[in-house]
DNA sequence: TCTCGTTATGACATCGGTGTCATTTTTATT
DNA sequence: AATAAAAATGACACCGATGTCATAACGAGA
């Protein structure tokens, strides 16, 4: 590999001002840049961050955690990944945009391996970490997030560590004040595992959405259609629908706990005869565009803003590492809103 | 950050001792290792990659580009990111498990952009260079691959750089013969778009499943049902399956480019009242499971390995730069297998 | 106890850049 | 033309690790 040394001797000059030609230094005489820059192309020169890094004590790297492999089976092209990818590109373009370099790693299927890969990125002396759920969740870093700038994405921990999340509460109660306001006064809701943080966000959109408006809030049309720890909850949301349609007064409308729901409900209303949305309204949560735009009638979502809240963190970072934040550590958390997407599937009664 | 020399004060030693320690060098007395650890430990010190590299000239860093960002709108989930994900993961794991850390890049919107990312990877000092493309087709790498080891992930380009491609023509030829096999003898094939690599090769896996199993070539079942510069292909698709119902001998089969056609396909039978698969069998592509699983009646596909392509890339990178693989050159394209995914969509006759 | 052969440890240079400071031009001023 | 001020360039040390070679400590046998 050629140096900094190479070039000099190329050029005729000493390798300190190749390096002040390389930094657009001043000062430097233009024939002498000239013939530098000559040199610098004649042998294909690359400056080495190795070098540069160790003696600025600057890496121009970025650490990234995601744990998106650890959450489906390797055979299959399971679309839990997904949320990870939005985020990481929203990361990416903003740290490609200040210059920062990125640096992956996925904490494949072992928790304890983000210790070691983290170790890593510290070898690697990494200016700042942003670790990116596939869902929104709480998380429990193996590190002092005092010791190294971190930003959590798409999670939050109880350590106060800056963190970007959906605004899950806000996105649900639009998405039903919205399908209230179309006229429906019987709207259910299946919402997803109980375990999971968006399905009490969004639960409390559902409701206050419901006081808003006046309407009374009836647990009958509120039912859990998805265990985390089943492979297929296809037969939940059969039991479910089918308790629903026995009320005696079922629902015109029904919002499921994601897109991957929806889908499924179409399905098995199609089977029983039901059409969407003139029988029934149907509303899923993700904007997962190859099911809610594929689906006929299209289906009306809330957009969860993964790129946004990869762009946010990442933002976040920059501040912390420029260290003009000290002032704020009250304000961890940041909220991005999650825009209602109203498409065919709700009708207006 | 604490340094070697820290450590070596701290127990006492000298900075070779320390290094001997770290990198389990023969001899260190016992004491005098145990002294160093606790040094270690007591100061939190943590070896830099950039100092290490550059003694050693070698930075275990793998370069790797995707164009994911450049092919979807902003403000969407499209899906059309998903490959790039499974390659990527598939790269991670092999990589992970062989002690190299990823350096990551977009292309971000601009095509123009990738030299600029080799570039830095270059200031990195990567060890060799992995490009993913999110769909099969060739490509034209902005370098010389004589300069850097260079693998191909879901593409290929015309200076025998090595390249990891799916087997689209015996996919498709599989998925044909085995639904011919269930009695089938009018399969309709609606393509994707002939600028893109797969649809050839699939179509001609098309023909070769026809041909083997007797059944002649119909030019009149085959449809092109989606263009790339369309943003919505619906009406084509619609226009497709009007044309193949009018026909005096309608197809009881179609096989669809990709499983997203699919999807639109099933609502738009739905709309005719056309039962799947009584009245019509279904076949996709891509395995796409957020659609295939969702879909009901299952969707049958084709499965398209791009954890499997990822990783053989890694693999295909680590030969190189392990340099054992000088001897042949002819062998640069690896082509990895696409199983059939039966599901509940096509009916024996 | 002394020598010899291991075994354990350290001194020093080096990787490729850049900061500091000194030195040599060049340009401006009187 | 002499001299000061400014501009351009270079010498050298240093960032943090490790390879090379030298030296010190140790243990065994005479």
């Amino acid at each position: 590999m050629t140096t900094i040394y190479n070039v000099a001797e190329a050029a005729g000059v000493s390798p300190k001002t190749v390096s002040r030609v390389l930094n657009n230094d001043v000062p430097v005489g233009e024939k002498t840049r000239k013939k530098v820059d000559a040199a610098i192309t004649a042998l294909g020169y690359v400056p080495s961050t190795a070098a540069r890094s160790m003696r600025s004590n600057k890496s121009g790297l970025i650490g990234l955690v995601t744990g998106a492999i650890s959450h489906f089976s390797d055979a299959s092209n399971a679309p839990t990944g997904l949320p990870d990818l939005f985020i990481v590109q929203g990361i990416q373009k903003v740290m490609q945009a200040s210059g920062k370099t990125l640096l992956i790693a996925d904490t494949g299927d072992s928790a304890t391996s983000v210790s070691h890969l983290i170790r890593t990125f510290q070898e690697h002396r990494v200016e700042g970490l942003i670790y990116v759920a596939n869902y929104h969740k709480q998380i429990d870093l193996p590190i002092a997030s005092k010791s190294i700038h971190t930003v959590l994405a798409n999670c939050f921990d109880t350590n106060h560590t800056t963190s970007v999340v959906p605004n899950d509460q806000m996105g649900q109660k639009s998405l039903v004040d919205k399908v209230i306001k179309e006229g429906h006064s019987r709207v259910a809701y299946l919402t997803l595992d109980p375990s999971m943080v968006a399905t009490h966000q969004r639960l409390e959109g559902y409701q206050q959405a419901l006081h808003e408006n006046g309407v009374a809030y009836d647990p009958e049309l509120v039912l859990c259609a998805d265990k985390l720890d089943l492979i297929d909850n296809e037969k939940l949301i059969i039991d479910a629908i089918d308790h629903l349609l026995s009320l005696a007064s079922p629902p015109t409308a029904i919002c499921c706990g994601n897109d991957k729901m929806a889908l499924k409900l179409y399905g098995i209303l199609r089977v029983k005869g039901i059409r969407i949305p003139e029988q029934i309204s149907i509303a899923g949560y993700d904007n997962y565009l190859a099911i809610t735009e594929g689906l006929y009638p299209a289906l009306t979502t809330v957009h969860l803003p993964y790129q946004e809240i990869g762009q946010e963190a990442a933002r976040q970072l920059l501040k912390l590492i420029d260290g003009k934040d000290q002032k704020a550590p009250n304000s961890a958390i940041t909220i991005v809103d999650s825009p209602v997407i109203w498409r065919q599937s709700i009708l207006k009664i």
